[in-house]
DNA sequence: AAGATTGTTGCTTA
DNA sequence: TTAAGCAACAATCT
């Protein structure tokens, strides 16, 4: 049997998009029949048909957990012991009918949380690209979005509107990967780097997920665990630091599409 | 203490 | 029309 919210609490309301009322209103007494994703925005299928959005940008965080409980085990413990919820940054709970609560955390205020309909819903999903991991991502597909585009790679990798959920940590693991420079405009890319940039697409976020994602400082899981790609990042925040790749390059960091990019200039290359 | 930070949007320019 | 580039959002860290 599913649990209900039974009560939403907005401590602060920045984050609720729309009228607070409306959004505790679309909550209380509704079941969560389903969680899905496109890109970072998760989206969880409520009772009445609508879905609740939740995006939590750079510093958001879902946290999900009984009072009385507390998860361990492993070498990931919590990061949040009992007395430590909610916090200073914690904006909105959830509370279900079997005690469990659901805590929306943000520092920043950026992360944003909106109930839609099912057509709204399919609207927003309509505006992102090609889902990585699914059948939706092919290597035709990803040469037809480089092709004649004259925007660097990395901005090309963010565009969450031509491929879904790729963010900047991931755009510079999977540039160096593939031994392609961020900077070097997509239209350029060959056959051979496209192929490669399509398997390193696959294998930094296969891998990433695998390891529970990338804390950089601020992400954790809904039971409070940090990500530990951080462990397995090669190029990301390693400026100044020698390749660990071709151990000759000093990993250099430049801005780009307006985002800190990190590259090694030796054995990361324009074209072939 | 200025400039950076995991993300997106909306504006301006080309 | 479309694409590219950049500031802005806010709080914190270096």
């Amino acid at each position: 049997k599913r649990k209900r919210i039974t009560d939403v609490e907005v401590i602060d309301k920045t984050p609720v998009q729309g009228k607070k009322e409306n959004f505790i209103r679309g909550l209380k007494g509704k079941t969560i029949k389903n969680i899905d994703r496109i890109g970072k925005l998760m989206m969880l299928g409520l009772s009445d048909g609508n879905f609740l959005l939740v995006h939590l940008k750079m510093t958001g965080q879902l946290i999900y957990r009984f009072d009385h409980k507390i998860i361990e085990g492993g070498h990931n413990l919590p990061l949040f012991k009992e007395k430590d919820l909610p916090t200073k940054y914690t904006k909105v709970i959830w509370k279900f009918n079997d005690g469990s609560k659901l805590y929306f955390n943000d520092m920043r205020k950026f992360g944003y949380l909106k109930i839609v309909d099912k057509k709204t819903k399919a609207k927003i999903v309509s505006g992102y690209g090609a889902e990585p991991l699914t059948k939706n991502f092919t290597l035709a597909g990803l040469a037809k979005i480089l092709d004649k585009r004259k925007a660097p790679l990395k901005a090309v990798l963010l565009n969450q509107s031509l491929i879904a959920g790729i963010g900047n940590i991931y755009a510079d693991e999977i540039c160096f990967e593939a031994r392609l420079l961020p900077g070097v405009p997509a239209y350029k890319l060959g056959k051979k780097e496209i192929a490669a940039l399509f398997k390193a697409v696959n294998s930094i976020l296969k891998k990433a997920i695998k390891h529970k994602g990338t804390t950089f400082r601020d992400y954790i899981n809904p039971h409070g665990q940090k990500g530990n790609f951080s462990d397995f990042l090669r190029v990301y925040r390693r400026d100044g630091q020698k390749c660990l790749r071709c151990k000759k390059g000093i990993i250099t960091k430049e801005k780009m599409g307006g985002r800190g990019s990190h590259y090694c200039p030796v054995c990361q290359k324009m074209i072939n």
